[in-house]
DNA sequence: GTCTATATGCGGATAGAC
DNA sequence: GTCTATCCGCATATAGAC
């Protein structure tokens, strides 16, 4: 019974290790199986096959992003609205460093989306909540008065995009200051909307 | 003669479509032959080894981003520096419509990358050439004179974030309208800097 | 639950005929 | 240049013992 949750565990972390590193193809079930120290059959009894291994991953990660881009409205006021949008990609910037391989196991599942419509269908889903995140952010800053309604649809897309580029550009080891990049990107797409009180 | 030209075109030319929507691994040697109507010894005539045909479209999409992104800084002034922003955004996005393959294909490239430095060094020269391309464009407009000396490395950074995550989404199948996204970008970018006569 | 042994198939790559 | 035939290795997956 103990043992059986162990090993499970770690056939979940090791693949999500090796998968991300190696990619899907190039990670055999026996060399995830050498690398925990069981052997091959041994997974089959948890996993029906390798692709269900895959899906299983997929959920688990289609939950952390659900986790990770939320915010909760209701403590957003006028004052704290920028700065929480600061945080939120400060956030984001630190969770990437330090889980390299989240972000590299998505981009495959986002290849793989491309070819089984099992993962297109649930990742546009997934696009489509985060882009919304943003949007409803702005639209919540126009209710209580912290900006002006101007062109908040297009305003929350670039924000998102420039949010999302940043954990990709991450993995690519370009040394770039990605806080200060993420604060210019909400200084910039705010200056023409925020109001300011004299 | 004539003949050996247009099998070999037709190996590339499928191997490019086909790596893109299925992938390396999912794409085997007999499966592109026959996708044309020769056997698989026939591609070995022109390459020597899969990894060798995989490298050599690598080359090509090397030098098609490099014509992409390059700018002729001679031709900017003053008045025309910011419709030459938003052309610079145009054609890329023109140019994944018309190829769909294209980024499909590069971002496979860059997974490759995470284990294969002969692809990673390759691809962090050109994606720091991509982030120059809009630093130097940005110099340049202070040199003329058409935008104020604050901030430009870190402007410059976020219009390339932008701008290369464009490209990226249209690919997800969602439908939005990325020109007025990387019209309102260079705007925000620039409201700040833009010298106003009056 | 985990093992050894094995079935089965497909992948890359080469030999050698035409 | 392109073919048929073939080698070799490794992948997923299963049977059946412990």
């Amino acid at each position: 019974m103990r043992n059986k949750e162990k090993t499970y565990n770690e056939i979940v972390q090791t693949a999500y290790v090796m998968f991300s590193e190696k990619g899907f193809d190039q990670t055999s079930l026996s060399s995830i199986a050498s690398e925990i120290g069981i052997s091959k059959p041994a997974i089959y009894y948890y996993f029906k096959s390798k692709d269900e291994l895959i899906k299983y991953l997929f959920d688990k990660i289609v939950q952390e992003i659900q986790s990770l881009t939320s915010v909760e409205l209701e403590t957003i006021t006028t004052t704290n609205f920028k700065q929480n949008l600061y945080q939120l990609g400060e956030a984001a910037i630190s969770h990437q460093e330090k889980d390299v391989h989240f972000n590299h196991l998505f981009n495959q599942y986002m290849l793989l989306a491309s070819r089984d419509t099992y993962y297109s269908e649930r990742l546009l889903k997934i696009q489509q909540d985060f882009l919304n995140t943003f949007y409803d952010l702005l639209t919540y800053a126009v209710k209580i008065n912290a900006i002006k309604d101007e062109n908040i649809l297009i305003k929350s897309q670039l924000l998102a995009l420039v949010f999302d580029n940043i954990t990709n550009f991450i993995l690519t080891d370009m040394k770039l200051d990605y806080k200060k990049i993420w604060i210019e990107a909400v200084d910039s797409v705010l200056s023409g909307v925020e109001h300011h009180e004299q």
